[in-house]
DNA sequence: CTCCGCTACCATGCGATACAAGGTACCTGC
DNA sequence: GCAGGTACCTTGTATCGCATGGTAGCGGAG
């Protein structure tokens, strides 16, 4: 799969605040995550990548956790976006837009020649 | 300029192929696209980047280079896009619309919780 | 009861790449 | 000649996604 690993480089950055955006008003647990970002195109990715990820998230203030039992299997640390978190997830979307606002221009400028 | 750091993130895997894009029917030379791509909002770089990119779109075959002498200054590089280059171009920009795409979904879905 | 497979957590090390910092060389104006 | 701008390039560092591997509880097959 060559093509993924485009992919792998654009995820840099988005990934982390698409996590944030997932948890906006939801608490969720870490492999929920992951298999809820496998349905979306061009996001797949595993627990290798969340758990740091999300481990990122606490430190900086963005998440909190709390422990639930499970009714099938082991118990499950369920991730909450703090209010930072909500702020930080906005102003990177505003960040977001215009950097692909930028992209699509030099994109288009490409276009034909 | 903390906001920086996270385009400096976005910028990863796209900047490779705003250059590529840059370079559709227009042969440009390293210096040049620095300040092309500074005029740009978020893509805002530094030879120290674009040099070693340049390098590597030439060892992979995207691109191809000339000296030119210069009517002030020291000789140029000038970079042009070859037809493969062109097809790696194409076939990111339908990559990236799925990617913005799934993110604006995702960064959506998240806006009221 | 034991093994296998699933769920769920986590840590460690690697690879790709943007960037800071520094170096060389040419040209123009003082 | 030397200061400053243009133009090229290299080296080292930081970030972050991911591959890999490890722990542990539960349920079903043998």
């Amino acid at each position: 799969m060559v093509a993924e690993k485009v992919f792998t480089q654009l995820r840099r950055g988005t990934l982390e605040f698409c996590v944030l955006a997932l948890l906006q008003g939801e608490p969720r647990y870490g492999f929920e995550l992951v298999k809820a970002l496998g349905e979306v195109d061009g996001l797949v990715t595993t627990e290798g990548t969340i758990y740091p990820l999300l481990a990122r998230l606490r430190r900086e203030g963005l998440v909190e956790t709390s422990w639930r039992e499970s009714e099938s299997g082991p118990p499950r640390r369920y991730y909450t976006s703090t209010a930072e978190g909500s702020q930080a997830l906005a102003a990177f979307t505003a960040d977001w837009q215009r950097f692909c606002t930028s992209v699509d221009k030099i994109l288009q400028s490409g276009r034909r020649g």
